[in-house]
DNA sequence: TCCTTGACTCAGA
DNA sequence: CTCTGAGCCAAGG
């Protein structure tokens, strides 16, 4: 897949990302797209390039973090799993803290989303409070 | 140095 | 629902 990007600095970037998903609680989700969301543009960047490759750069903290870190609550903005080789280790980890997904491999943001951090931890921590997770439309039945 | 390779997202068709 | 293109950086072989 063509055009794609790292943070100016990727270990700072990498050390928020992480510290961000610890806060997610066990049978909730987030996404790439959400933590990016709460994390300044890195750099001289600004905001549009930000928004655009923000997403990535989480997908690539989540694929080095340490293991005190609940990678399987990061999925994506269809509220399904990225696929790839661990994807399938993921859906067990989900599954067995409750998290349900439809027969097409989606989950429900109005169930199994997560809102964010409190906004004192934000603020604390100088993060934007995270919008909330998009409406995905999850199959009936 | 050159080339490849990446746990994404959104808008359009 | 599915599929495509655009966004255009940095580490490692």
């Amino acid at each position: 897949m063509p055009g794609f990007s790292s943070p100016p600095n990727p270990k700072e970037y990498q050390a928020t990302v992480w510290e961000i998903a610890r806060q997610v609680p066990p049978g909730k989700v987030t996404t790439y797209g959400q933590i990016a969301a709460m994390i300044p543009p890195p750099g001289t960047l600004n905001l549009r390039d930000y928004e655009a490759f923000g997403p990535r750069w989480v997908g690539g903290a989540m694929a080095n973090c340490p293991e005190d870190v609940p990678w399987q609550r990061v999925i994506n903005s269809q509220g399904k799993i990225s696929l790839r080789p661990g994807a399938e280790l993921q859906k067990q980890l989900l599954e067995s803290e409750g998290v349900k997904f439809n027969e097409r491999g989606k989950i429900d943001f109005d169930i199994y989303g997560w809102n964010g951090p409190d906004p004192e931890w934000c603020q604390i921590h100088g993060l934007f409070p995270p919008p909330p997770l998009a409406k995905n439309q999850p199959r009936l039945f």
